[in-house]
DNA sequence: ATGGCCCGTAGAACGGGA
């Protein structure tokens, strides 16, 4: 009798850029995908506002870190699919910041790190300095956690674009702001952890980017950055068989300015099975 | 050719986003 093959596990970020008006869209999205591990930022909303309701109501136990007007993180977890969360932080232990920017917990043994990076504003300024000491605040407590959690997974709006192919025109941003070289050493920083770009894993369109200025038709005209990420342990990189952006979320009326990014785990089970389905599929054409 | 947004907090513009 073979063992039953688990469904795949998904994980899931997007920057909604206000809970409040995006919280239809969400719901929606969360009928029509069978996501299991959503990270939020930018919900821009207090813990005492959060539709918490709402997301159960929806299927979703919720974990969250709010303030009034600026910034704000949440995981959202599949009741069907996971139990309940272990470890949860609300902040960088390590830093005395009241903006909510981080939000972390352990399921299923997965640690899950949800992150709203600063932007940063411009290359020098004071947000800029902070946005270097957060990064690097990040990745020092991120050495630690992958001390006592080898699967692990940082999701979130990064606010930088690790490389040119990641920037409409590379030229026009060269050294601004989410393209600096401080910036991008900050994210071969988390690289060096051991942590793998999820999205680079498999080949991808060209052009394919998380957002796009909500000027000037940029949408519509591919002149977008890719900025929101999904970094995995070496334990779950393995495990991984699919990254992608979802770019119909930013296709909707009033969208947020970011897309999606989901990326699919499957067990190495599951996964020999798959792959012994497609080649079964592949014999057949 | 140029520049054109959106959100929250306001209760009119403005700061912040990226």
């Amino acid at each position: 009798m073979p063992e039953a093959v688990q469904a795949p596990l998904r994980l899931a970020t997007w920057n909604v850029n206000s809970l409040k008006v995006r919280l239809p869209q969400l719901l929606a999205w969360l009928n029509t995908r069978t996501v299991d591990v959503v990270c939020l930022q930018e919900t821009k909303l207090p813990d005492q506002s959060f539709p918490t309701q709402e997301l159960l109501d929806a299927g979703y136990q919720c974990h969250f870190a709010g303030q009034k007007t600026y910034n704000g993180v949440a995981i959202l977890l599949r009741t069907a699919r996971l139990g309940a969360a272990d470890a949860v932080v609300t902040s960088l232990p390590e830093l005395d910041d009241v903006q909510k920017r981080l939000i972390a917990l352990t399921t299923e043994g997965i640690r899950v790190v949800c992150a709203y990076f600063p932007n940063g504003q411009s290359v020098g300024s004071d947000k800029y300095r902070y946005k270097l000491q957060w990064i690097s605040t990040l990745t020092q407590w991120l050495r630690s956690e992958l001390e006592k959690n080898d699967q692990l997974a940082l999701l979130g709006d990064f606010n930088i674009a690790p490389e040119a192919r990641d920037v409409h025109d590379p030229l026009l941003w060269e050294g601004q702001i989410l393209c600096s070289d401080p910036e991008r050493e900050g994210f071969r920083g988390l690289l060096a952890l051991g942590l793998s770009d999820a999205f680079r894993l498999f080949e991808q369109p060209e052009r394919s980017y998380t957002w796009w200025d909500y000027q000037n038709l940029a949408f519509r005209r591919k002149m977008g950055l890719r900025i929101d990420h999904i970094l995995l342990s070496p334990a779950l990189s393995k495990m991984c068989t699919a990254c992608e952006i979802d770019v119909e979320l930013r296709r909707q009326e009033r969208p947020s300015d970011h897309a999606a990014v989901v990326a699919t785990l499957m067990h190495r089970e599951a996964k020999a099975h798959h792959a012994a389905t497609s080649k079964v599929h592949a014999a057949h054409h």
